[in-house]
DNA sequence: TACTCCTTTGC
DNA sequence: CAAAGGAGT
């Protein structure tokens, strides 16, 4: 043990930037980093903080915390992976030392901000600094403003701002030498007789499409690069088609980062005769900056619609047809196919997040609140501001939001973006029979015409729960009702 | 990244 | 008369 008045620990904190190479907060961590000096490495695994705990994402934070810290040992250095409340961990290890000094990247979550300002206050409390960097984000949150200091809340000239300032300044990977780092002043916390709680990893691997890790992720990223962003905009619609890019998890964990994917597409889009296709992914990417931003400057988003007016809406809080949605049992074969992916998978094709988040709010006019918090639960790349901002886009309560009245109609979607049925069939193996011209809507045709197919709608595969021209109309004259009392 | 209804255009 | 286009929700 070391004795408490003198020695001071410096830690790097790992939170949503899971990777060793182009970490801007660990960049600044070496840089000030003064040899003898004795460091650590942790992650917090807060339990509590993983609200909607789903089992998959877990696995996936699980699979890319051994990835970093079998990283760290290729340099003979050591990740401490603890349990419990950061406070309380951080209050613990002020007693065991002098200071601490806490170099992490900065995150804009409101409950991540309260939690970072009480952190800060404690370590500096005790004479310690606790440094925060911008890493999970191209521009530091409000960087970003209109000319006359306001934030953006329009996507296009907020995207348009944001490429004005662009310069490789903002997507230049950090270059440092973690060499530099001393394993001799590394010190490992679990063995230094500290009350905490030590995370362990058990040793198997789950069965499924999306694995985290750095490894993985950098795999994946140079796979979409090579292969799929040159035809990223004509094929990206197609649930069936493997068209997207699927590194919405490793972007969230930071296994990857957002200047890697910046850089790697501005490098290709240069001369490219794809330009368009690749400045298609660019701007996915820029959604979410935006919504990071709005998440920064309108804070309260987290529990209410962006436009206030909208939580006047009378929504509809009936649990069996919510239910029915998140099941994939609303009878709409390509709303149905989309949530099965979801629980199956952990993961949802974007199109038909937006085709499932509309039916949800508009076509059972049930508040975007449940559906915001079933999909964090299931999502292996659940994300806050691109969560709560995809949900209230389509929900029409939301900045740069969908007009009330731009109702996706679930069979056109359906026949528009998964013609041939392939999606539906891969998800509904009950509807393997029909052919495509019965599968978008299979309730029209009768009995009689489907028998031949095997199956029998309402016995085989539920009637639809709702009619959505009714559903329309309905949801539009709540919408109005609320815009007249303005 | 809407859909619907209606009119106009072009063959 | 199908396709394209415009307006309104």
């Amino acid at each position: 043990m070391f004795e408490k008045s003198n020695t001071i620990l410096k830690i790097f904190w790992f939170r949503k930037d899971l990777r060793i190479s182009d970490n801007a907060g660990l960049s600044d961590f070496i840089k000030d980093y003064g040899n003898g000096e004795i460091f650590s490495f942790i992650y917090i695994k807060n339990k509590n903080t993983y609200v909607y705990s789903g089992k998959k994402r877990i696995e996936f934070l699980d699979e890319s915390l051994k990835d970093l810290k079998e990283n760290l040992a290729k340099y003979n250095l050591i990740l401490n992976v603890i349990e419990g409340n950061s406070e309380n961990i951080f209050k613990t290890l002020t007693g065991y030392y002098g200071n601490i000094c806490i170099y992490a990247n900065y995150q804009v979550e409101p409950y991540c901000i309260k939690r970072d300002e009480i952190i800060k206050k404690i370590i500096e409390k005790n004479n310690g600094v606790f440094k925060l960097f911008t890493d999970t984000t191209i521009f530091k949150c409000g960087e970003i403003m209109k000319d006359d200091g306001t934030p953006y809340t329009v996507y296009t000239p907020f995207s348009k701002k944001l490429k004005l300032l662009l310069t490789k300044k903002q997507y230049n990977t950090y270059v440092y030498k973690i060499s530099t780092l001393n394993k001799k002043y590394n010190i490992d916390l679990k063995k230094e007789n500290i009350e905490l709680d030590f995370y362990e990893f058990n040793g198997k691997k789950p069965e499924r499409i999306f694995y985290g890790g750095r490894t993985k992720g950098i795999k994946l990223l140079n796979e979409f690069i090579d292969n799929r962003i040159e035809k990223y905009k004509s094929q990206r619609d197609f649930p069936a088609v493997d068209g997207t890019s699927r590194i919405s998890a490793h972007i969230h964990f930071g296994t990857v980062s957002i200047r890697e994917c910046l850089g790697k597409a501005m490098n290709l889009i240069k001369n490219s005769k794809y330009e368009n296709e690749i400045q298609t992914w660019i701007n996915e990417l820029l959604w979410r900056e935006f919504y990071y931003n709005i998440t920064f400057h309108f804070s309260y988003i987290i529990n209410y619609s962006f436009k206030k007016e909208y939580d006047n809406l009378k929504w509809n809080y009936n649990r069996k047809m919510f239910r029915l949605w998140c099941e994939g049992k609303t009878g709409y074969p390509i709303i149905d196919a989309a949530m099965r992916q979801m629980n199956e998978e952990g993961w949802m094709h974007n199109r038909v997040r937006m085709a499932t988040a509309m039916f949800l709010t508009k076509d059972l006019f049930i508040d975007w609140r449940w559906g915001e918090k079933y999909f964090a639960e299931k999502l292996i790349d659940l994300d806050f501001s691109s969560n709560n901002g995809g949900w209230q886009w389509s929900a029409s309560t939301g900045c740069d939001a969908q007009p009330y009245f731009r109702i996706f109609n679930p069979v056109l979607q359906s026949k528009k973006f998964d013609t041939e049925g392939i999606f539906i069939k891969k998800y509904l193996p009950e509807l393997r029979n029909l052919p495509s011209k019965f599968i978008h809507e299979p309730w029209i045709f009768s009995d009689d015409i489907l028998k031949s197919c095997k199956i029998k709608i309402g016995k085989d595969y539920p009637l639809p729960i709702v009619n959505h021209f009714e559903a329309k109309e309905r949801v539009i004259n709540e919408f109005r009702a609320i815009n007249k009392n303005q």
